[in-house]
DNA sequence: TCCTGGCGTTGCGCCTGTCGCAACAGCTGG
DNA sequence: CCAGCTGTTGCGACAGGCGCAACGCCAGGA
């Protein structure tokens, strides 16, 4: 996924696979060919070619001048320009220079030095005071800080929800911890199910469900003790009510790395969750499958389990951790 | 540093403003308050006070100009606008309006909803399509991993370890794990001291020395199981190089949270060390105190300890940690 | 249900901010 | 010592950026 890509949030609650496309991305960009090519995480690298320098640089410039032409009246050149720098020290391996970064771009050296210079006024980038090489700057890391704070988890993780519900031929949500309850946040219907419950918005006590059993696992045993206390209320008769009973199965989720369901909250339906992690590798979310007990049979679980991990770190990665 | 405050300009927020009301530029009061300031970790915060929105608006237009007064010529007011937009967003609790932005900043809403849009090409930031407010964008994420990669570790420390230095009155270092060693990084020397050996970009063994014991104390069990395998020189008659007596040693660093060193690694010479940690919470450098065995006294360890502490949490704080 | 106020967007024309050029100072390596 | 490269900066041309005004849309209140 490139930069410009956008990640457009979606007013339908619960998306069925048969839909149309997510909408194409909003418009184009300068492309940024790093001379060394270190993938930024969840980017691919640009090959490293060995090309004539000077037509290196005139290829960038007119790559720029073309992309500078689609540019609408309601884009301001200077911070495009301004922006993609930026981007580029983010492809840098380390630091780089002001001639480099024009030479990248297709820009005058000392358009580049200018737009660096405004950059490193407000921190987003610092130069180097022995070399003058530039790198991105502290306040991009304080910036990150609050992005993940306000980031839109559910139009994050819908394009790989949907993903994942053709892959499974299941429905799957996403769902958060809130007041002690599992907060359904998004839910694709698989392509083959007809009335499915929509649970987006709705909450679900933690212990009925596959994914309120991972946020479980997580919580100090004193918290899960404490929940017990106040009592877990039968929602079928296969619903895990007792402690001892609880934390057995708690500690089997943490061994296994997913949590599973068997008609524990409705009578004929199973499910399959797996834990989801931020950039800085806290549990943030659940990822889950489900479905009727005839198709979410116990001897598929490990291979839904897998593929829900595998939606679970494409989550994790849109989220900025790092890859393992 | 606010989005709305520069290098140079006036830093008071609280100024107070002699005579009536300004009112807007469209001649009408208006109505609506200032979007409340929570602290990006490290900022000051601004002031939430009822005041006049009209002349909130007015002076923060008046301030803008100020400070675009005194932008050289070689920056470029429009990038210093749109970096200044990303700050303010980096200030906001969660997202924000183009109309609000475009208040706090003192411009005009139609320019605030330009820069944002072309900050958006690039993914720096994100618009709800619902709401149409703002909010940082993922690139942002993906900036800051870059970001923390390339920092400059030594130069961040170095104004935290000058702290140290003149409040311990002794030798103060900043080391770092590198090849199974620890390595000096960056050393500040006390005030009252004459020849002292810099360390700086030279490496020592991890268990002979105070940060290394952080270092060590961190490490899983069979990575210090291979390194004794390896064989532990002894450099003092002092230096703990037996299994048992270096596990006991790493599980008092680890209960207590610092290390010591007692004429270990040079006969007469003591040292603290605490853990520095980045912005995800990992290990990432350790501090350290040194000095003469006659002024690093064991009753004195807790005190430098302490300090010590300090200025690891200064220096986390600088490279992004949250403040606890 | 209708109306009002506020929002974000965009066409337009003005003017000044941005840009590329050229020259400079400094640094590094042969 | 000198050539080559770097990053910076003065300068003038011109078109990019800006504020204004108007628009369509939406939400909330009467």
């Amino acid at each position: 996924m490139t930069a410009e890509q956008s990640l457009g949030t979606d007013a339908s609650r619960s998306r069925q696979i048969d839909g149309p496309a997510i909408a194409s991305p909003a418009g184009r960009t300068l492309v940024v060919e790093p001379a060394r090519a270190v993938p930024v995480h969840g980017l691919p690298s640009l090959p490293v070619a060995v090309v004539d320098p000077a037509r290196t640089v005139a290829l960038a410039r007119s790559r720029r001048e073309a992309e500078e032409r689609e540019l609408d009246g309601n884009s301001v050149r200077s911070v495009d320009r301004a922006a993609a720098l930026l981007l580029a020290l983010g492809e840098c391996e380390a630091d780089a220079g002001v001639t480099e970064l024009a030479r990248r771009l297709g820009l005058h050296k000392s358009t580049a030095s200018r737009l660096l210079a405004t950059l490193q006024r407000r921190g987003l980038v610092e130069q180097d005071e022995e070399t003058g090489r530039y790198r991105l700057g502290l306040v991009v890391l304080r910036l990150a800080e609050r992005a993940e704070q306000t980031l839109d988890l559910r139009g994050i993780a819908l394009p790989e929800l949907e993903r994942l519900a053709r892959a499974a031929r299941e429905t799957v949500s996403l769902a958060v911890m809130r007041d002690d309850a599992t907060l359904t946040v998004a839910q694709v219907d698989g392509p083959n199910l007809a009335a499915v419950a929509d649970w987006t918005g709705r909450t679900i006590p933690l212990h009925c469900v596959a994914s309120g059993k991972i946020f479980l696992s997580a919580l100090p045993e004193r918290d899960v003790l404490r929940l017990h206390r106040q009592g877990l209320a039968a929602a079928t008769d296969r619903t895990i009510t007792g402690l001892e009973p609880l934390l057995e199965e708690l500690a089997r989720v943490r061994r296994r790395g997913y949590a599973t369901c068997f008609g524990e909250w409705q009578a004929g339906s199973n499910a399959v969750a797996v834990p989801v992690r931020d950039a800085r590798g806290r549990l943030t979310a659940a990822v889950s499958i489900s479905g009727p007990a005839s198709r979410i049979l116990p001897a598929r679980v490990a291979e839904l389990a897998r593929l829900a991990h595998e939606t679970s770190a494409a989550i994790s990665a849109r989220l900025g951790a790092p890859t393992p």
